[in-house]
DNA sequence: CCATTACCCTATCGTTTTTATAGATTTTAA
DNA sequence: TTAAAATCTATAAAAACGATAGGGTAATGG
């Protein structure tokens, strides 16, 4: 499942891309437009900025922008920061890689094949996608 | 994140097809060879069966068996009935659609639209693969 | 009858997710 | 300089979920 987390990151970034002004928007505008818990979304924003999504100034007029045009903003990045590994399990995953502690060998595996088949037909997905994508 | 539940079933399941024998194994046996907790396995192989994957034989020299060919298994069946949905999120899947709550309009939705590909895409894997895929 | 093994129900523990609460800090406009 | 507007920070509560354990019941074979 897809975590709200990540459900409403990306709708946020959609929204700011969608409006796409110079002007920071406000967080209450943006939950209220996208019907998301002001304060989760607070933090969520926090974090895209933290990783390089978003700009924010504060104060009157303050609010948050993207700082990057939405035809760069690849989905593989979006997707990694919000919703972490891509793989379903971590012996399978370029950025989180980890051992599964039950296997003796991954190459003997029958999930651990099933799983990078399932890894790399997302990734393609996410790759093909930019935020550019999800506007239109 | 992939379930253990899903994991172990599936360990399970490779398993009995690797044995290829007429005789039923105990779930013990199973639980053994993969590691996995034996009590977890238990529920895990009771669903199996009573979704049609497993028959069971009880008391001495009783266990558990595949019902059908390994060949005969989609992964996707397998998928639903051990982790769930295969979508991300419920207003793409095909087999537990659910309406989202925050959303007025699935077509206009950014997540929507790229859930449908990530589905897409895990479907095609799902459906080309087999458990005697798996095997070898 | 007795040992073995699947079946079934329930409780528990731990983790993660989601949301809420409360305030601190910074910036801007007047 | 002051007040308001906004982001930032920390905490924690609540809910949901995952994984596992315990204990008893039912069927089966010898």
């Amino acid at each position: 499942m897809l975590s709200k987390k990540t459900k409403y990151g990306l709708k946020a970034l959609t929204y700011l891309a969608s409006v796409d002004s110079k002007e920071p928007i406000q967080i209450a505008e943006i939950a209220k437009h996208e019907n998301i818990s002001q304060k989760f979304l607070e933090s969520i924003l926090l974090s895209l900025r933290r990783n390089g999504f978003l700009g924010s100034k504060k104060g009157k007029g303050g609010g948050y922008y993207l700082i990057k045009d939405p035809s760069e903003i690849l989905m593989t990045t979006v997707m990694r920061v919000l919703e972490g590994p891509i793989a379903m399990v971590p012996c399978v995953s370029l950025n989180f890689y980890e051992k599964c502690d039950d296997c003796p060998d991954e190459h003997e595996c029958s999930v651990h094949k099933l799983m990078l088949q399932v890894r790399d037909s997302a990734l393609e997905v996410y790759r093909s996608n930019t935020l550019a994508d999800l506007l239109e």
